[in-house]
DNA sequence: GGCGGAATCA
DNA sequence: TGATTCCGCC
């Protein structure tokens, strides 16, 4: 059958691939492996990539255990414990179960997928970097994105550099062997260091790390950035070039940590379209097009709308459409931040703001009190509304999202807090107050108007659990959110259209061996 | 097969 | 913290 288009440009950057990246660890961890395993041909017909995007079957679970036992030194290892292990990724958003699927599972490249917040954790030391891109592994030329679902995802990929691309995938070729006693890398440090010595002589490019972001300031896309700020949050030798691949990062949103390194928008430059890319308004509109079909495809949050002036971004084919089409899609003249849920006109707004949940007490009282009683514990959990206009989004009801300027106008950006439509299907939902998406980062924990502030903490809580909901096909409310309310309910298998089986992955993806040492 | 709790380990 | 081990359940 025919390969997916993705395979071809799907892979982590290296960093990803080596054993230090892990969070919090020191081992060399499963998704750690799996990835491993996946990309190394030899092994493709013990596991491979198959399916959709991130999608992958172990067609000999024996032999992948074998195999994780022996890296691990553990001789007893088998499926059945190699799938638990798989199994509590389900909560860290790193994997999901293809489910009527044997054997298959998902990388969460979805939630990966942090549009607003693509430099998220770089450099917390604490995580993996979740603005990892996929990296390019087959073909080094420029092409538009593509129009169909099974293609779209490639157009993270389009904007990226030629030379870094090359670059890239020479290092993909390389690849990086761990050894199996400690995880650590052996020779993928030197290769690494060459290979960061490559991208630095592409010149400054590895500041577009923040290319397409965005809460990247639109005027930075279309004008040269004379600065360019090395990332001095990164751990890693060179930054793993998020850029517009920063929407998309694959298995990395592993560690829920998204509130540490937020690059302030100024110093995302990018530099790189002077040199490599012209970008127009109509190659931005291929990309901003291929991407808002990947915000569906793969429910992104509506926060993955990308918007930018004067570029209206034609509607996605999306064939089954489970909520009218959200006019995110119609992006506004204005670098406004995206909007949530369909109801959501924050786009709209002519001005800087940034939605806070409301006082405790006075939002209770408008919902009333029957309201108040299933929502108890998350007052703010049913916002639908955002922006100014977002008045009458909830249906006569009283907004539930104060908004207010933005009183920081350094700031390029816009926050907007993110709400949770899903709580509205899910009365049940219990969520700590936190109901808002994080703000920026760097943005203070407590607003200027005094508005009641929710810990950073929760409010990324909320943020995952809502990813968690976007992420799951059916929409369902999942993992964590399950966990943190106790609740057991029925999930519904998510349809899986445009399966398409590759075995090609590897033909695409480097040539490397892995090596298992043994114990 | 797949799930997830519980105890445990490093 | 990220498994590993065991296990009952569906």
């Amino acid at each position: 059958s025919k390969t997916p288009n993705w395979i071809y440009w799907f892979a982590f950057p290296e960093w990803a691939y080596k054993p230090e990246s892990s969070p919090g660890s020191r081992q060399i961890q499963l998704w750690h492996f799996i990835l491993e395993l996946l990309r190394k041909q030899e092994y493709n017909d013990v596991i491979a990539w198959q399916g959709d995007y991130g999608e992958f079957v172990i067609k000999d679970p024996d032999e992948v255990a074998r195999l994780w036992g022996a890296r691990k030194c553990k001789p007893q290892m088998n499926y059945d414990k190699l799938s638990r292990a798989l199994r509590y990724y389900y909560n860290k958003r790193i994997l999901h179960k293809t489910k009527g699927k044997r054997f298959t599972y998902k990388f969460n490249f979805n939630k990966l997928v942090l549009v607003n917040y693509p430099f998220i954790d770089m450099g917390s030391g604490r995580g993996v970097p979740q603005s990892a891109p996929p990296v390019p592994t087959g073909g080094t030329h420029f092409r538009f994105p593509p129009s169909t679902p099974s293609e779209v995802l490639s157009s993270s990929e389009e904007l990226r550099s030629p030379g870094v691309f090359s670059t890239v995938a020479r290092r993909m070729a390389r690849g990086s062997v761990s050894d199996c006693s400690d995880g650590t890398s052996t020779n993928s440090e030197l290769e690494e260091a060459a290979a960061a010595a490559d991208e630095r002589a592409i010149g400054p490019d590895r500041a577009f790390r923040g290319l397409l972001a965005p809460r990247l300031p639109h005027e930075s896309l279309f004008r040269p950035a004379p600065r360019v700020h090395p990332d001095p949050l990164s751990p890693f030798p060179v930054s793993p070039l998020p850029g517009p691949g920063g929407l998309l990062s694959p298995a990395l949103s592993m560690t829920p940590t998204p509130h540490l390194a937020y690059t302030p928008s100024p110093s995302l430059s990018s530099p790189m379209m002077g040199s490599h890319f012209s970008f127009n308004p109509e190659d931005m509109k291929h990309y901003l097009q291929a991407h808002t079909q990947s915000v569906y495809n793969y429910h992104l949050s509506p926060r993955a709308f990308l918007h930018y002036p004067n570029i209206i971004v034609p509607q996605p084919h999306r064939p089954t459409l489970e909520k009218p089409a959200p006019h995110h899609l119609q992006p506004p003249p204005m670098p406004l931040p995206l909007g949530q849920q369909p109801t959501d006109d924050a786009h709209a707004s002519p001005f800087k703001f940034k939605l806070q949940p409301p006082p405790l007490g006075r939002k209770q009282r408008e919902a009333g009190s029957s309201l108040a009683a299933a929502s108890s514990s998350n007052h703010a959990s049913s916002f639908t509304g955002a922006g100014p206009n977002a008045g009458s989004a909830a249906g006569g009801a009283p907004p539930k999202i104060k908004v207010e300027p933005v009183s920081d106008l350094s700031e390029e950006d816009v926050e907007v807090t993110d709400i949770s439509e899903e709580d509205e299907l899910n009365p049940n939902s219990e969520d700590e107050e936190g109901d808002m998406f994080p703000l920026l980062p760097h943005s203070p924990p407590v607003s200027p108007g005094g508005t009641r502030c929710i810990p950073l903490k929760l409010r990324f809580k909320r943020r995952w659990s809502e990813d968690q909901r976007m992420e799951a096909d059916g929409d369902r409310d999942e993992a964590e959110d399950k966990k943190v309310r106790g609740e057991g309910e029925d999930q519904e298998d998510g349809k899986r259209e445009g399966e398409e089986t590759s075995s090609e992955l590897q033909r695409a993806t480097a040539q490397l061996s892995l090596e298992n040492a043994s114990c």
